[in-house]
RNA sequence: GUGCCCGUAGCUCAAUCGGAUAGAGCACCAGCCUUCUAAGCUGGGGGUUACAGGUUCGAUUCCUGUCGGGCACGCCA
């Protein structure tokens, strides 16, 4: 029996012996030892590659290598046997009673199983979904909301110190546009007829707003609109107003008409659409430490002293009446403006004061999950933040791809034009909250997502939401028929667990905080999907083959240790993804 | 036109930052419920990893080119 007071790491402990043994070896290199999990039982549980990798430097045969490393290996407490194979693996079987030390640390660990100290508590803010508070978040938010919740969770899991964070763009043009689209919806609520522009929000729920308003305040707020059209063209008093030049003039006259109460409008709208999305991701399981509001960076001063520094750093030039910063210097493919002729910066200004003062709150890595068609804007970020002298390669950008609805075998329409775009809510409504996250993270962030609604709402064996949480429902319908004290389990003699579904289990359970150390590694939640769906595979299949509820007492108590240990990685799985384990399906 | 990403089974996708015989699910075919939930399981067929070269012990992965697809190329956000 093996014998330790602490929870062997596997990989951590044979890349230690290897570190030794290369250490006879006299290379003078640092050394690049991985451990890897091997595909086939035939070459035993890890294995690594450190001999080929050698064969270079040393002049000499790999297997040759790897027959020297394993006979400078230390003894270990842990190692059946080690074996050459293939071109130079060098192969590591484990001693079964030392993975069973996991059965026993799972059952005690619960919930916290699966959590390690592989990010030292370092400092990581994940900014996500940043959605302009326009409207309701569509299923492109969803996708960046699911991938961002589960990144920062498995982050968290994998020890380090996460700020979740949302970007609220509560300056600048587009909240003008929705102020102006609510007051003008008010204004003919109150019969003051005003032609309502192409180009400003066009969804019901703007007219909602402007219900809301007329509801808690009458004709409070009806002005005199004869002005509103001013400086437009004669034409847009009758016919159609579309442009930008036109909203622009309507929005300054908006302000103009209603002065103190522009504020109030502007404000109204901020906080409904706010709350709205807010509400939305809270019930879609996606919560935040901060919003961290646009605005304040410019009450603050903040994109002032940034464009100042640039400045300062001699990277600003002017040019045709707007300031300029010269991001060709670092790599961008032409220089960029910050503050426009009209004095207004630009949203890339207000982007870089924030980004800036991202770094200054202390944050080792901040990670940014952007809409992929936002890839043109990694460099002038990165080249603004090096400008400043910070180290641009503490942000990471992750760029996820669009999600595509599909219908009956069809693309289903996500047109953000004229409004009729499919919201998060209507994708959660229709298909439930467990298979949004799920299908959201099923796929690699930065490939595009074929969503198919008809799947995510089936209830059959082809969904593989219900399949993982069916398992975890299975566990828990056996767990209630025995009826016994699951705390008990823990003096399980599990060493009768010795089928091969057991073992492959096990291997599998053991493999848990590896899936998702790898997954904060890579910025790639959908491993734990995949890892999921494996080990769900392998509890059905077991589940078919075994009994667990027998008359001899040992035997089932044994069964019952790997399969509460199985339930607890599920739960804690789906958890990570935000998805429920539920007891009963 | 320029830049970035992608191209893997009929379909949707994996493949542990160059590793061993490229794996799942769906679909298709053949089986399994008087036994802890059949939303399950077992078995089977299916591939020149778009194409052509190159780098090396070894390439789906890295480099070059071609073809095909997506996105981005504003004093918008």
């Amino acid at each position: 029996m093996v014998k330790l007071s602490e929870l062997p790491n596997f990989r951590v402990h044979l890349s230690q012996l290897l570190q030794q043994a290369a250490l006879t070896l006299k290379v003078d290199h640092a050394l690049n030892i991985e451990i890897t999990r091997t595909k086939q039982v035939s070459h035993g549980d890890y294995s690594c590659n450190l001999a080929m990798q050698l064969a270079k430097t040393l002049h000499k045969n790999p297997r040759e290598i790897a027959g020297m490393l394993i006979d400078a290996m230390p003894e270990s407490a842990y190692v059946e046997k080690i074996e050459v194979a293939g071109a130079g693996f060098i192969n590591f079987f484990i001693k079964d009673d030392a993975k069973r030390l996991y059965l026993n640390h799972i059952l005690q660990s619960g919930d916290r199983y699966g959590a390690s100290d592989f990010g030292n508590g370092e400092k990581i803010q994940v900014e996500f979904v940043s959605a302009n508070p326009t409207g309701p978040l569509h299923v492109g938010h969803g996708r960046g909301a699911a991938f961002g919740a589960s990144l920062a969770n498995v982050l968290a899991k994998a020890g380090f110190s996460v700020t979740r964070e949302f970007y609220v763009n509560d300056a600048g043009r587009q909240m003008d546009i929705l102020a102006l689209s609510a007051w003008l919806r008010y204004l003919a609520l109150n019969d003051v007829q005003v032609p309502f522009p192409e180009n400003a929000y066009q969804g019901e729920y703007v007219k909602e707003m402007a219900k809301l308003i007329y509801e808690a305040h009458a004709d409070r707020y009806v002005h005199q609109p004869a002005v509103l059209l001013d400086g437009l063209s004669e034409a847009a008093h009758e016919e159609v107003i579309n442009t930008d030049e036109q909203l622009d003039r309507m929005i300054a006259n908006a302000k103009k008409i209603l002065g103190q109460d522009y504020a109030y409008i502007h404000n109204f709208v901020l906080t409904e659409q706010l709350g709205d999305c807010r509400n939305d991701l809270m019930e879609f399981g996606v919560e935040f430490d901060i919003w961290f509001s646009e605005q304040s960076l410019f009450d603050n001063g903040l994109v002032a002293r940034a464009v100042r520094l640039l400045d300062e750093k001699k990277q600003l030039y002017r040019q045709d009446g707007a300031l300029w910063f010269r991001s060709t210097e670092f790599g961008d493919e032409k220089d960029r403006v910050v503050q426009r002729e009209n004095g207004h910066y630009t949203y890339f200004a207000s982007d870089i004061a924030y980004h800036l003062n991202k770094f200054e709150r202390g944050y080792t890595k901040v990670i940014n999950i952007w809409g992929a068609d936002h890839h043109g804007y990694i460099p002038r970020v990165k080249g603004a933040l090096q400008a400043l002298e910070q180290d641009p390669d503490k942000l990471k950008i992750a760029l996820v791809q669009f999600a595509v609805l599909y219908r009956d075998g069809k693309k289903a329409s996500m047109s953000t034009r004229s409004g009729e775009f499919v919201t998060l809510r209507e994708l959660r409504h229709e298909v439930g909250n467990d298979a949004a996250r799920f299908f959201y993270v099923m796929r690699k962030s930065d490939q595009h997502l074929d969503f198919d609604l008809d799947l995510a709402k089936s209830q059959s064996n082809e969904n593989p939401v219900y399949y993982v949480q069916y398992a975890h429902a299975r566990i828990c319908s056996v767990l209630a028929q025995w009826d016994g004290d699951a705390a008990s389990l823990i003096d399980a003699e599990t060493d009768l667990l010795t089928g091969p579904a057991e073992r492959v289990l096990l291997q599998c359970l053991i493999d848990f905080p590896d899936t998702i150390e790898a997954a904060a590694q890579e910025f790639s939640p959908h491993l734990i999907a995949f890892y999921l769906r494996e080990l769900a595979s392998e509890f059905h299949s077991y589940y078919n083959s075994t009994h667990f509820l027998v008359p001899e007492i040992p035997i089932m108590e044994a069964r019952l240790a790997l399969v509460m240990s199985i339930r607890h990685v599920l739960k804690n799985g789906l958890e990570l993804l935000g998805v429920n384990a539920p007891e009963k399906m």
